[in-house]
DNA sequence: TGTACATCAGTGAACGCGCGTTCACTGATGTAC
DNA sequence: TGTACATCAGTGAACGCGCGTTCACTGATGTAC
C-alpha cells in the first residue's frame, strides 16, 4: 500500500489542514486521531508515519491555521476591510476556517508550550500590523489602540458564537463593526 | 453511609462549586466526574444521586459561575472599577474563579442548549449593566459602546491568558485597561 | 531499459487506559408507632 | 421519648465505549545492478 513520496507529502498536508479545521470546530479534545484520518480518507494507523503524537499535530495544525489567516489578510489594505471581513456573519458561521484566536484562544492556554508559542508569535505579528494601520497619535498610543482593537475583534467573535440567539449575535457583530471599524465613525481612532 | 438532608444539600452545592472551578480551569472535556467528586472528597458513584448526567451538572456549574460573577460585581459602582478588577493580573491568574465568558466562551458554543441559554441571559444582563454605566450619547450609541466594551474585556482576557509571555500578557491587560477604563482618557466614552 | 529486492506508507486488529454511567451493597438517617 | 423498620446517600466494582498509540502485515514504490 506504499504511496509515492509526492502522494505522501500531499497526505500529510491534508491531515494538517483537516486537523486545523476540526480542532477549530470541535476543540482539541473534541476530535480524535481517528476522526481526522477519516476526514482525510485514510485509516488511523498510518497517522504515526507522519506525526509523533496528537500533540505534535496540534502544534502543526495551529501553525497552519495561523498561516492561513495571515495569507487571507495579505490582500487587505486597511483596518476597515479587516474589521468588515473579521466581524462578518460568514466568519462567525465558519469556525473551522476562521480565526484561530477566536476558535481556540480559550483552549490554547491549556495546550503544550509549542502551541502557545506559535499563537504568541501570531499575536505579536497581528499587533504590529494593526499598529501600522492605526494612524495618528504617539507610537505608544497606536500600540494601545491596536491591542484594544485586537481584543475587541476576538472578544466580539467569541461572544457572537457563544450566544444562543441569532439576533443578539448579529447585534454584537454590527456594534463591534461600528466601534472598531469605519474610519469616519469608529471610536478607536486617533 | 447515608448522610443528613442538610449534609446532602451541602454536598450537592460543593459538587457544583467544584465543577464550576474545574470546568473553567480545564474545560468541559478536560475534567471527569471522577475528578470533580474527588475534589469534593466523595467517590464518583454517588454523583448520580445528585445529577442525571455530566451535561446536567455542566449547566448548573455554568449558572453557578455566572451568578458568582454577578455577585462579585454588585458592589462595583462604576465602569472604571469593573475594568480595573476584570483586567487585573489576579483575574487572569484565577481562571477557575473568574469570568465564565473568558474561560469557557469558546467551549460554550459546542455545549448543550441549556448551557448556551444561561450564558446568553448573562450576556444580556452584562450589556444592560454596562449600558447604564456608559454615560452620554443616544441609547443606541451607549448600547454599541457597551457591546464593544464587553467584547474588549473578554477578548483581552482570552489573549492575556493564551499568550506565552508574561510581559506581553501584562501589556495586553494594561493597554486594555487604558482603552476601556479610566473615565478621563478612555476612548470608548462619549 | 529491465529485473530483483529492499523499503516503507498505509491497513486494521489489538493494547492499556480513562471516561460516563450503572448497580449491588452498606449503614446512618428518617419515620411510623 | 424509645424502638423497629424503611429509606436512600454514598461506596466501589463493573459495564461498554472511545481514546491515543503500537504492531504485524501488505503490496506498491524506490533503488541497485
Amino acid at each position: 500500500m506504499r504511496v509515492t513520496r509526492e502522494k505522501m507529502a500531499e497526505n500529510r498536508e491534508r491531515i494538517v489542514a483537516t486537523a486545523a479545521r476540526l480542532f477549530r470546530e470541535k476543540g482539541f479534545d473534541g476530535v480524535g486521531v481517528d476522526a481526522i484520518m477519516q476526514g482525510v480518507g485514510l485509516t488511523h494507523g498510518g497517522f504515526y508515519r507522519h506525526f509523533r503524537s496528537k500533540d505534535d499535530l496540534a502544534a502543526e495544525a495551529v501553525a497552519f491555521g495561523l498561516a492561513a489567516s495571515a495569507e487571507k489578510q495579505a490582500p487587505l489594505a486597511s483596518l476597515d476591510e479587516l474589521v468588515a471581513a473579521y466581524l462578518s456573519s460568514a466568519h462567525r458561521d465558519n469556525r473551522g476556517g476562521g480565526c484561530v484566536m477566536a476558535a481556540l484562544g480559550g483552549d490554547v492556554a491549556r495546550q503544550k508550550i509549542a502551541v502557545r508559542r506559535k499563537l504568541t508569535v501570531h499575536v505579536r505579528a497581528q499587533l504590529d500590523r494593526l499598529t501600522g494601520w492605526l494612524g495618528g497619535g504617539s507610537a505608544r498610543a497606536r500600540r494601545e489602540r491596536a491591542i484594544a482593537t485586537l481584543a475587541g475583534l476576538v472578544g466580539a467573535m467569541v461572544l457572537a458564537r457563544a450566544v444562543d440567539d441569532r439576533k443578539l449575535s448579529d447585534e454584537i457583530l454590527a456594534a463591534a463593526r461600528a466601534m472598531y471599524g469605519k474610519t469616519e465613525s469608529g471610536i478607536l481612532r486617533a
